[in-house]
DNA sequence: GGCGCGATCAACCATTCGGTTGACGCAGGC
DNA sequence: GCCTGCGTCAACCGAATGGTTGATCGCGCC
């Protein structure tokens, strides 16, 4: 290894970010700067041209998803690693959809984080073992991905609106409102409007914030 | 101060055990030791008995308001001050209700954190500001708390299941069980049972897990 | 003993929901 | 050009839900 890899940590707890700065430092490894939010990732990223960008998803302002999609249009040179805390499908999809280089859990031991850190620092894709299950399960039956209108109606659903109030809210007849809920529940696999709010919130397609 | 506090840290992360430490070391504060899980919590406090036990609530296996109550009970000596991502009411109040000294949250900055411990380490209870005045609301209208029974209808109203189901499910009557929820639609302020499980997934009333 | 509250149940009603069938226009891909 | 999928809508039906009133029982508290 010739430079040591230049790391970017964005993270909205600064606990987290002294945590990462202690794990990474030495080594083959520099840590070049911090960032606490989607847009300051962003801007530090464009200003110090990281090696790997360590993002955080969830965050306060703009979140993790979008930094990343910016970053891989308008630093492509920067890899993006996601380290989060949550593992759902739809975090996952949408992390690796905006041009995340790999996924890891932030209760991974710091051996796994520094090897994935190389590994994406490499060109290559590091993912978290439970991750990689669910990607590979997710290439495999991918016919259950909510549209963007269902997932307007399936939102309203979560906010407790009947269906009546739903289609005043997307100006659209009450029967279309039925018609999107009876494919959201076969996508789901579930029978009714609450089993199909719980599971989307656990699968991630919706959330309550 | 004669001598340093004494401080436990309990995260199932080593990323944030790691952060902590690096913050706290130094100064006035000592970190004796460490802890990933609730259990491991309370063998290592019995261990060392430290002054202050910095405890997150949501952990794999036991979780932190068990392992409060369980420190409060067995090493009253020991203070605990929860330091949590989340801030529901219901979590608020049950790791309050297990004996909890002060309540924080993760993106609070390092000297808070720290005047915080010596808050509780001095026998007094320290409160993030976000979470003081859900304190105060919550004395305020105390009215709105959720029977055992209704919990149990909720939670299998959030699994998706109909009246008749949880009626099976519980062992009684379909009656029954409607005239439940009417009681909990009341209590949330809500008009039916999908904005019932949402407005109760978002004060923690219930959990999807 | 009386009071309040939680838990239980019954009967009734209007509304809503879930499911089906069938239909149309439109965009994108093969 | 054809097919698929999305989004839109209508009409219909049975089942589930929400709301009401009224009732009984047991427990803890004053």
């Amino acid at each position: 290894m010739t430079d040591a890899i230049r790391v970017l940590i964005v993270d909205d707890h600064p606990v987290v970010r002294d945590g990462l700065r202690g794990m990474l430092t030495g080594d083959d490894i520099e840590v070049i700067g911090e960032a606490g939010d989607g847009d300051a990732a962003v801007l530090e990223a464009l200003r110090l041209e990281p090696d790997v960008v360590l993002m955080d998803l969830r965050m306060p302002g703009s979140d993790g998803v979008t930094a990343t999609g910016q970053l891989s249009q308008r630093l492509p040179s920067a890899r993006v690693l996601v380290l989060t805390t949550y593992d759902t499908d739809a975090d996952i999809r949408r992390a690796l959809d905006a041009g995340a280089d790999g996924y890891l859990l932030k209760d991974a031991p710091r051996d796994e984080l520094l090897r994935a850190i190389r590994t994406v620092a490499a060109g290559r894709v590091a993912l978290a073992a439970s991750v990689a299950g669910r990607v590979v399960e997710h290439l495999r039956g991918d016919g259950d991905v909510l549209s963007s209108r269902e997932l307007d109606v399936l939102r309203l659903v979560a906010g407790g609106r009947t269906n009546r109030a739903i289609a005043r809210a997307l100006d659209i007849s009450e029967a279309t409102v039925k018609t999107h809920l009876v494919h959201i529940f076969r996508k789901l696999g579930v029978a009714d409007r609450t089993a199909a709010v719980t599971t989307a919130l656990e699968r991630g397609d919706i959330t309550l914030a």
